[in-house]
DNA sequence: ATGATTCTGTTGGATATCCAACACTTTTGA
DNA sequence: TCAAAAGTGTTGGATATCCAACAGAATCAT
């Protein structure tokens, strides 16, 4: 569809950086992770990381785009399990970024994964809804993102069940429109 | 001790390249490998590989080199597991080229590999037998190489024994001189 | 506190890589 | 046999990446 072509030099080094930065998480917490770090394990130079980047959020943000992604691809049916299978991806990755209450820092990340979880929404609404007004998908796709965002918190909090029996019981509440439309 | 920097983007691109010959290697035999199926599977130009080969022999030699200095690493001992060894890794490198009998072919491989094996030598002879001219370490190198090189086809010939079995019993009428005097 | 160290983001110039051509040779296939 | 297709090696200009340097912010150590 949409082959626009990038310079291979660009696909490396970006996979290259992103593939640092997911590895390195595994090691430390977000917040103990320098531009530095990234660029010194994906053996770049730094200056080459801010032509990518605007700084290490954007880098977080592209990442998890890059997750979301990966994990849940070309799936335009909107049901029960599209909607599991993001929360899973959304705690996955909260887990892996592995940080817990730094003031400041909680914000700014928090704000980045709604925005993503948000993409994803509109896209699958976009595809699924299409007798939805773009006004009312993007409404739809803003609180429903916030309440999968709190619902990972939660989540994260209580660590009593999988992410799958957690989240799956009140999918029929959460954003309960479409899901009447469809099933 | 000679850390000359280098490009890091040089070494990027000639072990994407390396891999990638390696790669192919194992899959077809050498005289179905083109420059266009090296860069392809690198996901590199075709210019930037003229920019680090000369051709796709060059190539060839580049690996072997690249193999040889892996499988042989600071090894300055001169005595019989140093010799297995070297034999191992040519027929090893001459299994994963997997051509038999490629008139035209033969020539240039043959004669690229013996320059390799000769290197190898030069380096362990002039570590290890310091005592003797450096006209004779390169003249016992060559004919050393060209022995190394007769038994490894011989070896592919028969392929009735491991290279080791196959080798180890002629080492001592190998390169005489030096083993005399080291053990 | 304060000085030292580390990190950040940015810049200018050097260099490696990309890309699209080109002429030429080799291979393919009808 | 011959024409089409594919590979080779090279070139010039465009672009991504490197590198060294910088000032300012943040962190560390004493």
């Amino acid at each position: 569809m949409e082959q626009l072509k990038v310079d291979p030099r660009v696909v490396r080094t970006r996979k290259l950086i992103l593939n640092a930065f997911i590895h390195l998480s595994e090691t430390k917490e977000f917040k103990d992770i320098s531009v530095k770090d990234v660029t010194t394990e994906a053996q770049i130079n730094r200056a080459t990381f801010y032509y990518h980047f605007q700084d290490i959020y954007d880098l977080l943000e592209k990442s998890l785009s890059e997750v979301l992604s990966v994990k849940m691809p070309e799936v335009t049916s909107w049901n029960g399990d599209t909607l599991v299978a993001l929360f899973s991806a959304i705690t996955d990755f909260q887990a892996s970024l592995s940080t817990r209450c730094h003031r400041g820092y909680e914000d700014t990340i928090a704000r980045i994964i709604r925005d993503q979880i948000e993409v994803v929404l509109v896209r699958l609404l976009s595809a699924e809804a299409n007798y939805l007004s773009k006004e009312t998908i993007s409404l739809l796709a803003t609180i429903t993102s916030w309440s999968l965002y709190g619902a990972s918190m939660e989540w994260k909090r209580t660590q009593s069940l999988s992410a799958e029996e957690f989240i799956r019981p009140i999918l029929p509440h959460l954003v309960a429109i479409p899901l009447i439309q469809t099933q």
